[in-house]
DNA sequence: GCAAAAGTGTTAATCATACACCCATGT
DNA sequence: ACATGGGTGTATGATTAACACTTTTGC
C-alpha cells in the first residue's frame, strides 16, 4: 500500500449477512450464537471482517461458507451502517448484505467460531448483538418492496414448487394475504414461469401442477424493460 | 480502541458525494478538479477521507462545507463501493452519498485543496477520476426511481415555483417528457401543494401561479401511509 | 394583433379487485 | 362419501393515457 494513504485513519469494517430462508411455512433469518467477546452466547447476524484483497462478494461467500457451509447463494447489497457505538471495541462499519437461500437445499455447518447456528422466524426474532435487529428490519423492508416488482423469491424455493407455495412465499415476505385467483392470473400473465408437466403427488388432495422459473425467458424480457409486478 | 480490533486489517474509507443540482434547464452534478494525486487535473466528486469520530452524514456535511460551501443539504446514503482496484494508492472503500441542492441558494465556494469547481449536466459528464462516473451512473437511477413515488424533487427548486418549473425538473430527472394535464392532476391530487396565491409576472406570456410544497401537509399524508405517485 | 406559455375536461382503454363453485385425489 | 387443497372466469370500479382549445400577458 502506497504511504499516501496512512495520513488518514481507517476504520474497523466487517460485511454482515442477513441470510433470508423460507421452510414453506415462515421467512426465517439465519442466526449465529456467537463464542467470543463481544457479545459471546448471544445472537447476532453472521458476518467477518474484510480483508483487503477481497471485495464484499468474496467476503460475504467466505464468511457464509465458512462459519455455515452455505454457497452460492443471491446476494444484494443492503447498506452501511456507520454508527459511532454500533461497536464496543471501537469504531467499525459494516457493509450489509442480504442473502436469499433455499434451506431445503444446504445443510447448515457450525463453524469452529461459533457455539451454535439456527433460523429464526421473522416474526419472532430475539435482541441480537450490535445493531443487528436494525439490520434485518431493513432488510425485510427491502425484501417486500423487491419482491413487489422482481421475482426474487424464487431463490428461496425449491426449483420445482406450485403455485400455492409460491403464494404462501409471497404472503410471508408481504406480511398480507393475496386473491389466490388474481395471484395465478398476474404471475402466469407475466410468463416468467414455465410449465414442468409434472404434478405433487402423495398429498391427501388434488395433485397441484409444479412450475418452475423460467430464467432464460426472465432475463429477456427484462432487456425488453418489462418490468414484473405483484 | 481496543486491541481486538487491531488484529484485523483495515481499509481506509472515503465518502464521495453526487451533489445534484438544477438550474432549470437541465439536471447537473457538481464535479471538483483536483489539485492533488491521485488524478491531478482531473474532475471526479466531491470526497474525502471519513474520520473516526464522524458518522457518515456528519462527514459528508463536512466535506461539502469544506470544498464547497454547501451545508444543510438532503442526503442519502447511495451504495458503497469496494472494487480491489478503484484507488491507485490502494485498498480503498467508498460510501457514496447523494445530495439535492438548488444551485440558486447557494454561492459557491472552491476550498483550498481544488483547482475548481462546476455544475456539469449529467448528459454531458467528462471520463472521472477513479470509478466516479459509475457511482454517479447508480445515483441517477437511483433519483429517477425515487422521485415516482417521493417528492424527493422539491429540494432542488426554490421555495415557490410554477407548475412548469416542477414538471421541467421531472422530465429531467426522468430523462421522458410528459402529459402537462396528466402531470396537473397527479401533482394536485397528491395533496402535497399549497398555493401561494402569487403569480411570476414579468415574462412575455400569462403568469403563472406559484405553488410552494406543503412538508406538514405531505408529512401528515406519510404517517396515513399515503404513497405520492408519478 | 401576434407570439408565448398557462390553464383546463372528457373519453376510451387498461388494470385491479372482489368473489364462489367444481375438480382430483387420499382416506 | 367426505375432507382437502387445486384450479378456474366474470363483472365492476378505479386508474391511466391520450388528446386540443382558450386565456393572459408582453411586445
Amino acid at each position: 500500500m502506497n504511504n499516501d494513504l496512512s495520513h488518514y485513519p481507517r476504520p474497523s469494517v466487517t460485511i454482515d449477512c442477513v441470510v433470508f430462508g423460507y421452510d414453506g411455512e415462515q421467512l426465517s433469518v439465519l442466526l449465529l450464537n456467537r463464542k467470543e467477546e463481544p457479545f459471546v452466547n448471544q445472537w447476532t447476524l453472521l458476518g467477518g471482517f474484510l480483508n483487503l484483497d477481497e471485495t464484499f462478494e468474496v467476503a460475504v461467500e467466505r464468511i457464509l461458507s465458512h462459519k455455515a457451509g452455505l454457497a452460492g447463494l443471491y446476494l444484494e447489497q443492503l447498506y452501511t451502517f456507520g454508527g459511532l457505538d454500533r461497536d464496543p471495541r471501537g469504531r467499525v462499519l459494516s457493509v450489509s448484505y442480504y442473502a436469499l437461500v433455499n434451506p431445503r437445499q444446504f445443510e447448515l455447518v457450525v463453524g469452529k467460531m461459533a457455539n451454535d447456528l439456527r433460523w429464526c422466524s421473522i416474526q419472532d426474532l430475539p435482541v441480537l448483538g450490535f445493531d443487528h435487529n436494525r439490520i434485518i428490519e431493513m432488510a425485510r423492508r427491502r425484501l417486500a418492496a423487491k419482491v413487489t416488482y422482481q421475482p426474487v423469491g424464487f431463490e428461496l424455493l425449491n426449483e420445482q414448487f406450485t403455485m400455492t407455495e409460491l403464494q404462501d412465499l409471497y404472503e410471508s415476505i408481504l406480511g398480507e394475504s393475496l386473491d389466490r385467483r388474481n395471484f395465478y392470473k398476474k404471475i402466469t400473465a407475466s410468463g416468467i414461469l414455465k410449465s414442468t408437466g409434472e404434478r405433487r403427488t402423495g398429498l391427501k388432495s388434488r395433485p397441484a401442477e409444479l412450475f418452475a422459473f423460467d430464467k432464460t425467458r426472465y432475463e429477456q424480457l427484462m432487456q425488453e424493460g418489462f418490468q414484473f409486478k405483484i
